[in-house]
DNA sequence: GTCTATACCTTGATAGAC
DNA sequence: GTCTATCAAGGTATAGAC
């Protein structure tokens, strides 16, 4: 399965976006990489804000697969499965989107600030229900409603990417698994460093 | 008390970042508001670089005041006194120092790199110091390490200025509330409304 | 200290040939 | 679909007059 010309750009501008965020990477940083030149770039994203919404579309998807794929699972088994998404970035020196765009907010096309919003929304939801599930369960505890703590999740996960760029890996490990901890979903780190699901590598 | 002309560009300088990015403002910004020529400022700060470190600088001059001011308080009040920084800053849609230039840490130049290393090891340094205070008065209440728990707070209060701007205001009262509520540290964040340190205005 | 003038680069984007 | 050529705009930074 190779991907197209129009996916290949996308999955570029990602890694971009993760790594130098949207304001600091170009049409032409991209073209370099592909050996193409820049209009060639436009024809299939006429802006840049076509570019990053289609990069939110596919995380979306990415997401909404994952989702489907970890359904029949417990709780505190897809709030893991989550953790080492984020993980695998950490250790690729990768930030998330949502780290990486929030911080950008106010300079983004409107188009692409709404986009952010849905990805936002997104991603809570989902793991409030995961935290509401693992804890009717049994599996996870926590105080206060889920939704709260989806943002706590959420915010550590965020943050630990940042930090772990600044700091160094042993950050990640330290604060996600003493917010693991705080809910009794204490499985250890270095569990992850083996499973490495084949369609997160990219 | 009134500004030289370096503080205001360092206060300009500043308030971009919060609200831009550091790569998404420039001189004809600054040089705009202030109504001068760009060529002014760079005899200020020859190069962006040099004022991106003079801004945080100032940073960590403000923390260290802050730090003195409230060393002889109780470590949970102590831990009060930094939310009420976030929580003023969230009000004015601006995110902290570390959630804005984090992010853009692979763009920025080497020395400004070394200067955000040294703010987010002084700021967790210091929340260590006020959890484990707050701990042995017992006057708060957390598992594991203070340097962990350190983490988990400053990534709830990054975060939560990054998510009140894109979400509403209301996302730093549930996340920052609902942290609080975790070490027994439950104070109303609608008490914070009313106590604006005047320093911390600007 | 602040200005004008300018050098030099990169950017996102378009027109039009092939 | 991809190219060459080109554009207007904006970026950092410097030289040198006042």
């Amino acid at each position: 399965m190779k991907e197209t010309t129009r996916e290949e750009i996308i999955t570029l501008a990602d890694e971009f976006i993760r790594t130098r965020g949207f304001n600091a990477f170009s049409y032409g940083d991209i073209a370099g990489i592909m050996d193409v030149r820049k209009p060639s770039l436009h024809y299939y994203f006429p802006s840049k804000s076509d570019l990053g919404i289609s990069v939110i579309d596919k995380e979306l998807e990415k997401m909404a697969r994952l989702k489907e794929e970890t359904e029949d699972l417990p709780g505190n088994e897809q709030l893991k499965k989550l953790v080492e998404v984020f993980f695998n970035s950490s250790r690729r020196g990768k930030i998330c989107l949502t780290g990486s765009l929030t911080p950008d907010y106010a300079t983004l096309p409107e188009p692409m600030q709404y986009k952010v919003q849905e990805m936002c929304r997104t991603i809570l939801d989902w793991m409030a229900v995961c935290l509401e599930k693992g804890r009717t369960e049994g599996r996870l505890a926590f105080p206060g409603p889920a939704q709260d703590r989806a943002l706590i999740v959420l915010s550590g996960l965020l943050s630990s990417l940042l930090l772990s760029r600044v700091l160094g890996d042993h950050i990640f490990d330290q604060m996600i698994g003493q917010l693991l901890k705080d809910m009794n979903a204490n499985f250890q780190i270095t569990d992850l460093e083996e499973i490495i699901p084949e369609h997160l590598k990219d």
